[in-house]
DNA sequence: CGTAGCTTTGAAGATTTTCAACCTTAGTGG
DNA sequence: CCACTAAGGTTGAAAATCTTCAAAGCTACG
């Protein structure tokens, strides 16, 4: 035990400074003080393997995650037994955050490839938040901002064509690995096009015929699970934007 | 000024109890002095008539608000100019949460009827939060259960045909108001068709038929705005019901 | 090298949207 | 009090989109 506290305290502050470091206290610093209370109650477990639970539906939650490296995807299932994917996961993103709300997860976490995560008690994680207000403010920006990202998803999974739905997929992809660091333009899904399909409610053969597609009209190139995209700025023009100003036409109430 | 404070003092209490009280605080007790201290920073407005803005896109995020009575639409607009009707508020339920992110709002907000609700300024409530612990708890717990809630929408949007994505509509409704103690089988829609369409991605014309269709099949009697659920059980039937055990077929990795 | 698991592609079929017309209700003003 | 209008709702038919079913190709792994 004592063992493990010792080594483990060296990797923790690693693995903090590149995972649950950037997503919690990045986006408006912490004192470095309360940066090493924080590295204090993270812990790292040996990398999941493709397939690997995470955790499941149902289980009591214990703990949030941060996705270091690899990919997760969160997923349900139905009654009917098939499988239903709500999320992918990539580095520097959270799991688990819907399982606050009534302490027990209500999908369940598999990596997509070898994927290595950190791991923050949420107990702890309160009672740390109760001591220092910056990293409550935190607290509450990400769960604000997981709640903005699922309501842009229903926006896309609500307005769209198959062609709009693949091409906002790819381009969250693609923002989603250039904020991390990874070429926005050149990269490998991790997920199957059946995860795709599930995720943006598509045929998984629709999925395929999309990529062909829009390989034919040369805006990406796709090789199996390598996609290279071509053209972004077409890409982009293919999606409805929401716009922050609000047009006026004739107010039924004025 | 002083005066305004004094009558709001007493009308605030009321207004909590009936709003900010129960979603914030029912669900685990605060002792009753902290009540009185939340209770202490709600703001109670006139009510909004019909078509009058709560917020609007980009507007800077100050306040949560609680609806009180009435019924409020929150939207995007696309940059075609169209509107994307993103959620539906009863009396209850919590708005502006996803704004905390960026302190702005990423969408707006109508009243769809004669709408009560109250206010609560989100600096003070962050103040408020780091001085009561189990607050922050049930801070937390409200912003997961927001996204617990988006989730199920995406699922809802997810798999869905058209006819499921109707009736899953009418059970969060009817939910929704049973939880609120109105009845679950008798209620006003105060949406338009159009918006219900805007809402759960299809055609104003797709969710006419349908209603059209439940009626016929004896499962709803529909008269413009007034639904009545005349077979519940029928209409759960439609809907494909997430489970929480998740079925083992050939694990990839084991 | 063979098999299993993705992926791609084609063609038929089903669902949903679009366009258009018509109906109903509530509100307005003659 | 009634006709008129505007907004929302319903209904039908054609057109578009997506799914399903089926078959075949490709890769990776053992």
């Amino acid at each position: 035990m004592a063992q493990k506290n010792v080594i483990s305290l060296d990797k923790i502050k690693v693995a903090c400074r590149d995972c649950s470091l950037s997503t919690l206290c990045l986006p408006m610093g912490l004192r470095p003080d309360d940066v090493d209370r924080l590295d204090a109650i993270v812990k790292r477990n040996r990398p999941l393997q493709r397939g690997d639970h995470l955790f499941r539906a149902g289980e009591a939650f214990r703990n949030l995650y941060v996705v270091k490296t690899g990919a997760v995807k969160t997923f349900t299932q139905t009654n009917e037994g098939d499988e239903q994917v709500v999320g992918f996961h990539l580095p520097g993103e959270v799991l688990g955050l819907d399982a606050i709300q009534d302490g027990q997860h209500g999908c369940s976490a598999r990596a997509l490839e070898t994927t290595a995560i950190c791991e923050l008690p949420f107990d702890r994680l309160e009672d740390l938040s109760s001591n220092i207000p910056s990293l409550q403010h935190q607290m509450f920006r990400l769960l604000s901002k997981e709640i903005s990202h699922e309501a842009e998803m229903m926006a896309l999974l609500g307005r769209s064509t198959a062609e709009e739905r693949v091409a906002s997929f790819l381009i969250s992809l693609s923002e989603r690995f250039k904020r991390r660091g990874f070429s926005a333009t050149d990269f490998f899904l991790s997920m199957s096009r059946q995860e795709i399909g599930s995720y943006l409610d598509l045929a998984l053969e629709t999925v395929s015929r999309l990529f062909t597609r829009f390989q034919d009209e040369g805006i990406l190139k796709v090789e199996r699970k390598h996609v290279q995209i071509l053209d972004l700025e077409r890409l982009n023009g293919m999606v409805v934007h929401p716009t922050n100003v609000e047009r006026h036409h004739a107010n039924p109430s004025t």
